[in-house]
RNA sequence: GGAGGCAUAGCUCAGCUGGUUCAGAGCAUCUGCCUUACAAGCAGAGGGUCCGCGGUUCGAACCCGUGUGCCUCCACCA
């Protein structure tokens, strides 16, 4: 036999049993198989992405999902791939090419998607083989890319079908706009954060001249120079007179009505509005109800333009020109005065950048009229049809669905799905296709709703505000041209489509269920059963497969959602590069195994809580690999020898320590299972961390273990060989390398053979001997000794007084070796001089004269009786009361007074005591 | 501003439909041990007004109300 080494060395093992896992196809399911199907589809990580520890935790979720499902001779199924990200990428390229001298201006739209695919090519998918590392077992031969090829197609097609169900519409309204990525965003896409600014008061005079004014307040000062009116409140009798008058905005003289709306808070600052209707969406909506002009003064970076008609501000960024104008207007003297204040400005979730509400034309999904379509989106959700863990999400995901917007889908990036919307010469809006020429044909054929929807609007139409929460539907296209153009006259649209408009058909398009609808694939693996992601995309991206799932499919996406907690260090701080405060995964791992921070992760990190990640957690993990390591080196130590060789009595006391343990790990195996189906990840590790430290090397282990020297009879071996074995294969998602290692070496196995495909244990029936007063006198005399200082080596005798003897006396042997006792006499008085030890209603005697000390062990013993005192009076008290004896159940009442009976016996044994 | 959630040991969390599992676990702490598998270990111990206050009940960590403190999500008050 080779020598182990005496800790366990995890880098020895992991890459090779990965690679061996891989090499046998171990993780590959095919549709061709009488085996209940198990699909999980991994959230796409960005494919310029690099492993952080919020994938760790999200990819170890489903990993144990995944092997326990395949170990359960499921045909599981685990979908990687990438996404591609198109804000976050695109400003990566961005960056790197400007790192290189170059201008994205400068490129043509091709030149800068060669560079982009290059990048892609280069570092994309760098996050995959890290979750190698991490022992993921993906099903890596159907790796898929949202912008490949097909998927691309799949995001085309859906885009046409729904424009001809007339669910999209392309419409001029005011949108999120990041001047930094240059792009509009979905509302989700906007991160609101309080920020400490300014309220600036500001003097408008009235524009007869009478040198009269009013002041507004605004924390955007730079926006004066596109307002258009000033707007009070109706009834302020403060304004009254000058409702329906001019005032001049300041610097430019233009004159502008002083219009009255219910919609101005006459409390708020000094009850008087400025309204600029294309840089703030309320000012939009009182520009459209009151036909007012619309004066954009900004550009796409955010910088003013010639609309601002200042010089002086003109072509400066509207910070800059926020600081500059305000001094500016102090010099004039048109501030009243300045107030700090703190309010609440949208930010992009990709770049940061304060959002500026613009007014421009987009493509988007008419929401509230797909969920019309789809009513299961939220049935499925509140009946559990989908679960969500834990189920307080639920919540959160009807008041998202109850106040659905429509769906902001074109971004003004190359670097995604291009827009699949033609257009003639003069830029009027001509028809949706793959090609020009179907947008032509699709055109002609397109349904009356859709047509209609299309011709109905053309630019300046107003339409009946059908939701308060929508100022501005205003759906408008182009005129289409009346004659057909050729093919070649057109040109494509522009723009991108959002990346989620490409990852809400995840689990469809993995399987290339648009392309082909029927085939083996999709119908064998949809719908898949778990997806494991974070909270904060339950709205991008949840809700919105399952809207897919339910328009394209006809059926749920995935049967139950698991949200995973936010990963934070010790101070509550999120984890992110940008404090420095997030752990390379990598070298944790290099460090720990992956075994052990996969356990280190999981072992607090319940559905739905967030994590406090520390070290000390990965430590634990890998100390738990070690004690395994060790227990198995132990087992592998032993000389075994025929049954026959051994008295009768060892094989005896053995059998009944291994039917103990089986009757632990019946119950353990009932309790974790109960676990794993509420999703109680950690609970269901920590169940099975307990029955292999404490219950299997703690206990049994010790309980068989031969005398050094000894050998080890060959029943026992075995049986303790196939514990080991059970228990390797109920921690093996969990810990999937160690066990594997551990589960090769512990027989002879099979070529080609692996526990990943070996079959998740089942509770057995066992019959298992009650060894509790065997457990708690062992412990009691360790007490003993510890508290006496009295030596582990030093054995000695005991006496019992028991009410039940049966309780005792089969298992003398595990008492005299585990706590080190010559000889057991059962006796029915206490022993003259002996020390007394109580054990539930029994009492152990240890016959030494030792120094004790008295006082000490009086008090605690007199505390003691008092406390059982308490016990007794408040058991007597609930037993003296009528209703509670008539109320609470029967067996309720039985129980009590045996409680009764119990505390009353101990305290006589413990005054005997004193 | 709206909605939801949380508060139990030093830390992270269990505690199902109110009753004994005299409120539990892991980690951390403390005390003894280098006992031939493991010091990344062994044996043991201590530690809680279940956030405050009311109420319902024979009985409350659990149900109701209220206060306080935290967190998350949503949101266009200049």
């Amino acid at each position: 036999m080779t020598e182990l080494a005496k800790t366990y060395t995890p880098q020895a093992f992991e890459g090779k049993w990965y690679q061996y896992w891989m090499d046998q196809k171990f993780f590959h399911a095919e549709p061709n198989s009488d085996k209940e199907p198990f699909t999980i589809v991994i959230p796409p990580p960005n494919v310029t992405g690099v492993l952080h520890m919020g994938h760790m935790l999200n990819n170890t979720i489903q990993d144990v999902l995944v092997r326990k499902a395949r170990m359960e001779g499921k045909n599981a199924c685990w979908v990687p791939g990438t996404d591609h990200a198109s804000i976050a990428t695109e400003a990566k390229v961005v960056q790197m090419l400007r790192e290189r001298g170059i201008k994205k201006s400068d490129l043509s739209r091709e030149d800068f998607l060669k560079y982009a695919w290059e990048w892609k090519e280069k570092y994309g998918g760098i996050i995959l083989d890290q979750l190698k590392k991490l022992g993921a077992s993906c099903d890596w031969d159907r790796t898929r890319f949202t912008m490949e090829p097909k998927l691309s197609e799949a995001v085309i097609e859906v885009f046409i079908d729904l424009y001809n169900k007339g669910l999209i519409y392309r419409g001029l309204r005011m949108v999120n706009w990041d001047p930094l990525g240059k792009t509009a965003l979905s509302d989700e896409e906007v991160i609101h954060k309080e920020v400490q600014s300014k309220l600036y008061y500001i003097k408008y005079f009235m524009a007869d001249g009478s040198g009269e004014f009013v002041t507004i307040a605004t924390t955007r000062p730079e926006t004066i120079l596109a307002d258009v009116a000033i707007c009070v409140n109706p009834s302020d009798e403060r304004f009254k007179a000058i409702v329906g008058k001019k005032v001049w905005v300041p610097f430019l003289k233009r004159e502008i009505p002083v219009i009255a709306d219910d919609y101005v808070d006459m409390d708020f600052g000094t009850g008087c509005l400025k309204v600029t209707p294309a840089h703030d969406v309320n000012d939009y909506a009182l520009g459209q109800k009151y036909g007012l002009p619309v004066i954009d003064i900004l550009d796409e970076n955010g910088f003013l333009n010639a609309d601002a008609k200042d010089e002086r501000y003109i072509g400066k960024d509207r910070f800059a020109v926020r600081k500059q104008i305000a001094i500016d207007l102090v010099e004039a003297a048109h501030i009243l005065k300045i107030e700090e204040y703190k309010n609440q400005v949208g930010t992009s979730e990709r770049t940061g950048a304060v959002i500026e509400p613009r007014l421009s034309l987009q493509w988007w999904v008419d929401m509230k009229k797909f969920m019309e379509r789809n009513p299961q989106v939220l049935e499925a959700v509140m009946s559990d049809e989908i679960q969500f863990h834990p189920a307080k999400m639920k919540n959160t995901y009807k008041h998202w669905i109850d106040n659905i917007k429509d769906w902001c889908i074109s971004r003004q990036l190359w670097w995604g799905q291009r827009i699949p919307a033609w257009y003639n010469e003069s830029g009027n809006f001509v028809g949706v296709g793959k090609t020009a020429e179907e947008a032509l044909i699709n055109r002609a054929n397109t349904n009356d709703f859709a047509k209609a929807k299309a011709d109905e609007t053309t630019p300046n139409t107003q339409h009946p505000t059908p939701n308060a929460q929508h100022p501005t539907p205003n759906t408008q296209h182009p005129t289409p041209n009346a004659q057909h153009p050729s093919p070649n006259a057109l040109h494509q649209d522009e723009d991108v489509l959002d990346t989620w408009f490409s990852s809400w058909l995840w689990p469809i398009s993995v399987f290339d269920g648009f392309e082909n609808p029927e085939n083996e694939d999709i119908k064998h693996f949809y719908p898949t059963n778990d997806l494991v992601t974070a909270p904060e995309i339950m709205f991008f991206w949840v809700a919105r497969m399952i809207m897919a799932g339910y328009e394209w499919r006809g059926e749920k996406p995935f049967s139950n959602v698991y949200y995973t907690g936010i990963v934070r260090d010790k101070q509550r701080r999120k984890m992110s590069k940008s404090l420095g405060n997030s752990p390379d995964p990598l070298d944790l791992i290099a460090q720990f195994g992956a075994d052990g921070v996969r356990m280190g992760m999981l072992i607090c990190s319940p559905a739905g809580n967030d994590i406090l990640f520390d070290e000390s957690q990965v430590e634990q993990g890998r100390n738990f690999a070690n004690k395994i390591w060790n227990a198995f080196r132990l087992v592998k130590s032993w000389e075994v020898k025929p049954d026959n060789g051994f008295k009768p009595e060892i094989i005896i006391s053995n059998n009944i320590s291994a039917n103990w343990f089986a009757g632990r790990l019946l119950q353990a195996l009932i309790d974790i299972e109960d676990k794993y189906k509420g999703y109680k990840l950690s609970e269901a590790l920590m169940g099975v961390y307990k029955l292999i430290w404490d219950d299997f090397c703690a206990w049994y282990l010790e309980m068989v273990k031969p005398v050094y020297g000894e050998p080890m009879n060959e029943s026992t071996f075995n049986q303790t060989i196939a514990f080991f074995e059970e228990l390797m294969k109920l921690l093996h998602p969990f810990m999937p390398f160690i066990t594997e290692e551990i589960w090769q070496s512990m027989a002879t196995r099979k070529a080609g053979s692996s526990i990943c495909i070996e079959p998740y244990p089942i509770p057995r029936n066992a019959q298992s001997p009650d060894l509790s007063r065997v457990f708690e006198t062992i412990q009691q005399i360790r007490n003993l000794r510890n508290s006496k200082g009295l030596s582990p080596k030093i054995a000695f005798e005991i006496s019992i007084k028991a009410n039940d003897k049966s309780l005792y006396e089969p298992y003398n042997f595990l008492i005299q070796k585990l706590a080190n006792i010559s000889a057991i006499h059962y006796v029915l008085v206490q022993p003259d001089g002996a020390i007394l030890l109580p054990v539930g209603t029994d009492e152990v005697f240890i016959g030494l004269s030792l120094k004790i000390d008295l006082v000490a062990d009086r008090e605690k013993i007199e505390q003691e009786i008092i406390y059982l005192e308490g016990f007794m009076k408040s058991v007597n008290a609930k037993l003296s009361n009528a209703k509670f004896v008539a109320n609470a159940k029967p067996e309720l009442v039985e129980k009590e007074r045996q409680k009764k009976a119990d505390a009353a016996q101990k305290i006589e044994i413990l005054r005997k005591n004193i």
